[in-house]
DNA sequence: AATCATTTTTAGATTTGCCTAAATTTAGAT
DNA sequence: ATCTAAATTTAGGCAAATCTAAAAATGATT
C-alpha cells in the first residue's frame, strides 16, 4: 500500500474512467486531454506508475490499469460519491455544485473516515446522481434492485417490483395503472423535488420521487 | 485574494502559533522544527510570503504576519476546528484521533461548505477540544461565557453563574455546595463521558458533562 | 572591543510535475 | 511496399519545495 501523490491517483482515476469497466487500452492523448496537460507530461507520470506496477504500459501502444491500479482508482470513486452523497443531503447543495468539491474531498486520505462518512450516511448505494458507490471492496452495487427514483431522463425502463409493499402504496400505483412488467419512459426529473415526468401507456404524467423510490425497475 | 498553495498555508499556520495571540517575532528555527523541515527551507517560503505582502520578514531578524496573513491563517483555523467537531461529533470519532484528518481537510477551498459545514454542526463556538472556533470575520467568541465543560484539566477556574436556572439545577449545585464567586480547580476529564474530577473548598468529587455545561466560568 | 557559539542565509543540488520543440513510431492511403 | 499524417516519446528546461554544506550575521561573554 504505497502512498500515491495527489497526481497520481488523478492519473489512476483519468486511466479508470476513460478505460471503463472493460479496462481497455487508453491512448496517452485522451490521458492528456481529460487532465488538461501535455502529452509528454502524460508520457512521463505513465513511465513512473508503471514503475510502480499500478499500469500496464507499452510506449506507442497505450496503457490499462493493473489490479492494484483498479483498487485504488475505486477506492477514490467510492470517497467522490461519498462526499457528494454528504454535501447534497447533509449540506443542501445543489447536485450540480457538488463535483468540484468532492474533487478535493477524494483526495483524504484516511480509511476509517471513508467508512464512518459512509455508515453516517446510511451506507448510501448511489450517489446524488444515482451512480453506484462501490463498497469497501471495491464491488459496485447490482443495477438490479434500483427503484425509478434512480433513473436518467431519457431512459426506458420496465417495472420489476415494488420496495413498499404496504396497501396504501399497492393502490396508488393500482390507480395509475402501473402493473409489473411494464414499460415505463422517464421524460425529465425536476430539480427541485426530485420529481418525474415519465411516459406509460401512452400517457404522460408526473410521479413524485417517493413514489419513484418505491418501485424496482431494471433499464432497457 | 491570491489562492496559496498547500505549503504556504502550512507555513502561516506555524508562523500564527508560534507567534500567538499578541503576533510576536518568530524565528526561523522554530518554523523549521514545528514543520519537520530545515532553517534554509524555511528562509525561502519566508521570502516568498513577503514577496507576496503575507508577512513581515527582515534577514536574521525574524517574521510576523501581516494582517492579511493572519487573516488566512485563522481562516485555516476555523476550518480545522470545524472539521474537527464534525469528525468528533457526527462521526463519533474520539478527540485525539481527529486531529491528522482534519489536517487536511482544513485545506479544502470552498467557503460555502465551510460556511454550511458549520451551518449543519448549529454554529459551534468551540471545537471538541474546548478551543474557540473563529466566526467567518476571524473573531473569536468571548471566552466568557464559556462553561465549566469547556476546561481543560489542571486549571483553575472562578464560577460566574449558571446557564439552566431552573430549581433542579439550582437545588443541585446547592447540595454540592457551589456559589458564585467560588474556586473550583480542575483535576482531571474523563475521556469516556466528558465528567470532571474537580477540587473544590478542599474536597475532590466528580461532576457529570451535563451538569458542568450549565457553569458559566472564568479561567484563573 | 574582540571572540565564539548560535542562528540564519546563501549556494548549489535534487525531486516532482509540468512545458516546448524535435525526433520517432505507428497506421492508414496510395 | 512506401509514404505521410497523426500519435507518441525523447530531450532539454522551468518552477516549487526540499536538502546539505559553507558562509555570514548576531549577540553574549570575556
Amino acid at each position: 500500500m504505497t502512498k500515491l501523490s495527489l497526481t497520481e491517483e488523478n492519473y489512476l482515476k483519468a486511466i479508470y474512467f476513460i478505460g471503463g469497466t472493460s479496462n481497455q487500452l487508453v491512448n496517452t492523448n485522451a490521458i492528456a486531454e481529460r487532465l488538461n496537460t501535455k502529452a509528454a507530461t502524460v508520457t512521463d507520470m505513465l513511465r513512473k506508475l508503471k514503475q510502480k506496477d499500478l499500469i500496464e504500459y507499452q510506449p506507442y501502444k497505450g496503457t490499462r490499469l493493473k489490479l492494484e491500479g483498479k483498487v485504488k482508482a475505486i477506492g477514490i470513486l467510492r470517497k467522490h460519491r461519498l462526499w457528494e452523497t454528504f454535501l447534497v443531503e447533509k449540506l443542501a447543495f445543489g447536485w450540480e455544485e457538488v463535483h468540484e468539491m468532492a474533487e478535493q474531498l477524494e483526495h483524504i486520505q484516511s480509511t476509517e473516515l471513508t467508512e464512518r462518512l459512509s455508515a453516517f450516511l446510511g451506507f448510501p448505494e448511489f450517489d446524488p446522481h444515482g451512480d453506484p458507490i462501490p463498497n469497501k471492496e471495491g464491488v459496485f452495487p447490482r443495477r438490479d434492485n434500483v427503484t425509478l427514483d434512480r433513473a436518467k431522463p431519457d431512459t426506458a425502463v420496465m417495472v420489476q417490483g415494488v420496495k413498499d409493499s404496504s396497501t396504501e402504496f399497492l393502490n396508488y400505483i393500482a390507480k395509475l395503472g402501473i402493473q409489473l412488467g411494464d414499460h415505463i419512459a422517464v421524460k425529465s426529473v425536476e430539480e427541485f423535488d426530485r420529481s418525474l415526468v415519465v411516459e406509460h401507456k401512452n400517457q404522460q404524467y408526473r410521479i413524485s420521487a417517493l413514489a419513484a423510490a418505491n418501485l424496482y425497475i431494471k433499464e432497457l
